[in-house]
DNA sequence: GGCCAGGTCAAAG
DNA sequence: CTTTGACATGGC
């Protein structure tokens, strides 16, 4: 649970890949709860996480998401999740420093299990590559009008968002990369040419 | 060697 | 309020 927010925070621009080296580190060094990782010295924890980059930056959003989890939810995180519709979370996430939009969402439907649709690059650029951004309600921010597209069109289904997130980042790597903006083998596309055409 | 990876925030303008 | 720069390592 604790180990799924950081990982949410670690993966920040960086590659998942890092960031498993970096959890690897912390659960080797038993850090891997919010008390536990309060009370580690700063340098320590920088120089645990290093391989999942922006290492001074994280070590301290990882530290002030410690803290405000022992100084606000003393009980800990799972009775916190428990107790936290998924909405109000979201924002409670959101007012932490270091928790932006994608990783409260992660946190909200990871690590909490509330129905919240993460939007990650890969969705954008699927999306994107789809012709899907015709649809984004202009006016809104771009993160919250792609959430905003997914959640009004798709059930609030903790499994099916999971599932769905899931997919787009493995289609997302194989056939969207940023260097090939045309992504004609995508089977998302293909499906949605079979859908689509008469 | 250059580009990229499941972003976020504070400082400028 | 919108734009821009900084943050940093590992893999291909």
């Amino acid at each position: 649970m604790f180990e799924i927010c950081a990982g949410a925070i670690l993966t920040q621009n960086t590659s998942w890949k890092n960031v498993e080296l970096a959890i690897a580190a912390l659960n080797r060094a038993r850090l891997l709860s919010p008390g536990k990782m309060a009370a580690c010295r700063l340098e320590r924890l920088q120089r645990l996480i290093r391989p999942s980059g922006y290492y001074r930056q994280k070590a301290a959003r990882l530290k002030g998401f410690c803290a405000y989890i022992v100084r606000n939810h003393p009980e800990g995180l799972e009775k916190w999740f428990l107790g936290a519709r998924g909405l109000a979370l979201r924002a409670e996430l959101l007012s932490i420093t270091g928790i932006g939009p994608e990783t409260a969402d992660s946190i909200t439907l990871y690590a909490a299990g509330k129905p919240s649709f993460i939007i990650d690059a890969y969705t954008r650029r699927i999306g994107e590559r789809l012709g899907l951004h015709r649809f984004l309600d202009t006016g809104k921010e771009p993160y919250s009008a792609w959430k905003e597209l997914f959640e009004s069109n798709l059930a609030p289904d903790v499994k099916m968002y999971n599932e769905y997130h899931a997919l787009l980042v493995e289609l997302g790597k194989k056939f969207c990369g940023k260097r090939a903006p045309f992504c004609g083998r995508c089977p998302v596309k293909a499906l949605c040419d079979y859908k689509l055409s008469p």
